[in-house]
DNA sequence: GCATAATGTTTGTATTACAAACTAGTTTGC
DNA sequence: GCAAACTAGTTTGTAATACAAACATTATGC
């Protein structure tokens, strides 16, 4: 059955937001901060910060905390193991979807 | 902002059962009865049934209930506005994620 | 030094995915 | 012909989660 290769997708990925994310990072060479994420995708403070603490706490990116001056700044990366999630989940879909255009 | 496409897609396909729904649905011709998707999604038939009922109100798919025989038989097939919102899935995550790899 | 802003985090709420329990009817066993 | 088991779904209660509001902390302007 072909749609079961979408039960193989990571299951953080299925969340548009998330998603976004992830298509932020994989797209950015080095890290992406805290408020450019937050400006390019229109969310509030604390949306962004729960979905990063799910996407560190499933190993899919990097955070990476540092001063910049006296302030604190985040910045997030994507892990090979984000890399390899996104990718999956792009080959998933397609070869779920495809033949039916 | 890329991204932004991703907030075009329908809510309802965020959900990977639904998406396999979905494309189950897209690739048959014609209808797909109940007991068919419980079988090929491994699902409950609770499950199954309100996933059904909320991709039906939101207009993706057509529900038609008949009697074989004397039992109940409900088959469900995709509208045009469903297989537009499996279209526009597909397109969005290509656009946002191919550049990606 | 007090008020305002910047940078995130924690918490409370509303939504939702799921399975268990239920409804409605049919077939089978005795 | 009656009960038990099966078929085909639906409704409901619960656990998880997405979200924003409130909070905490430090920095900057006046």
């Amino acid at each position: 059955m072909a749609s079961s290769e979408l039960l193989s997708v990571h299951p953080a990925l299925f969340d548009r937001v998330r998603l976004a994310i992830m298509a932020h990072l994989s797209l950015a060479r080095g890290g992406v901060d805290f408020n450019t994420l937050l400006a390019e995708l229109e969310l509030t403070r604390g949306n962004l910060s729960t979905h990063m603490k799910k996407l560190e706490d499933d190993g899919l990116v990097h955070i990476k905390k540092a001063f910049i001056g006296r302030k604190p700044r985040t910045t997030y990366s994507c892990t090979s193991k984000g890399k390899k999630a996104v990718q999956l989940y792009l080959s998933a879909v397609e070869t779920v979807l495809r033949s039916s255009l």
